[in-house]
DNA sequence: TATGCACCTTGTAGTAACTACAAGGTCAAG
DNA sequence: CTTGACCTTGTAGTTACTACAAGGTGCATA
């Protein structure tokens, strides 16, 4: 597929594909006759994968520490362990505080269709567990 | 207590915490007779949302939105219901995708301590479900 | 065949959300 | 009375994009 349509697909703009591209995010495309980048299923899914990942707050460098994890075959199991277990870390942690702030929005939900205006403890929410 | 502390009680550069008073993100602190910037319990817990909200993917746009909704006392429930609902939505969807990345870190480890290489399926766990 | 659109490149510059200085000044504890 | 934390204004760097412009190729369609 070309840029065009893997942009569509994606909801990317083609000049942050071609950044990605620049920046090793993502892997060079074949390039058709006519010079233009053609992107397989792969290029697809990882692509995917890099905005996803953004969106869940992930640095461009903890990206690039995920993706690496794709290709461990290669590594001893000792590295991917110690790596693995730091994102998982921090996926925990993000997970708690967001199921926090899910409990709250929903019970603002339910006082505000009842027509009752509760208090408000969205700020605790995720400011209670105080690290 | 005064910006240091602040600073330190949530891992937050001073100058940031300055930055986020410009930006109306954090209330401005009662001054000191000696003009030093002096904070509140509800400043600490309001700044601590806001870096969680950040390292969770929110905007600063969004924490505004969710800080906004902390005094929907003032305002008419069908409103914050809109509001609501959709950071709600925003939320669910990101525990989905973070729930997935968990689960296969947390293969890959098993797979690991077992000493076999399993294939890894950690781009497949986000790209998967395609919007 | 010509028009127009998608693509190619390089390059510059803008945006968001910080982060880091520098310069020049005040305040307070040891 | 010096040192370190704070104050201000201002400029500039960083990350992760996003948006142009300029100049060129490929290709479908009127």
């Amino acid at each position: 597929m070309r840029i065009g349509e893997l942009a569509k697909a994606t909801g990317t703009k083609a000049e942050t594909i071609r950044y990605y591209e620049r920046e090793g995010i993502l892997p060079a495309a074949d390039r058709t006759d006519s010079n233009y980048r053609d992107y397989s299923d792969g290029h697809l899914a990882t692509l995917i994968f890099v905005r996803r990942a953004r969106t869940l707050g992930f640095t461009m460098a903890q990206v690039r520490e995920l993706l690496a994890l794709s290709d461990h075959e290669d590594k001893p199991c000792r590295d991917v362990d110690q790596l693995v277990q730091r994102q998982l870390g921090e996926v925990t942690r993000k997970i708690a505080d967001l199921t926090s702030l899910q409990d709250e929005l929903q019970h603002m939900l339910r006082s505000c269709q009842a027509d009752r205006i509760g208090e408000c403890r969205i700020v605790e929410s995720l400011a209670r567990p105080l690290r």
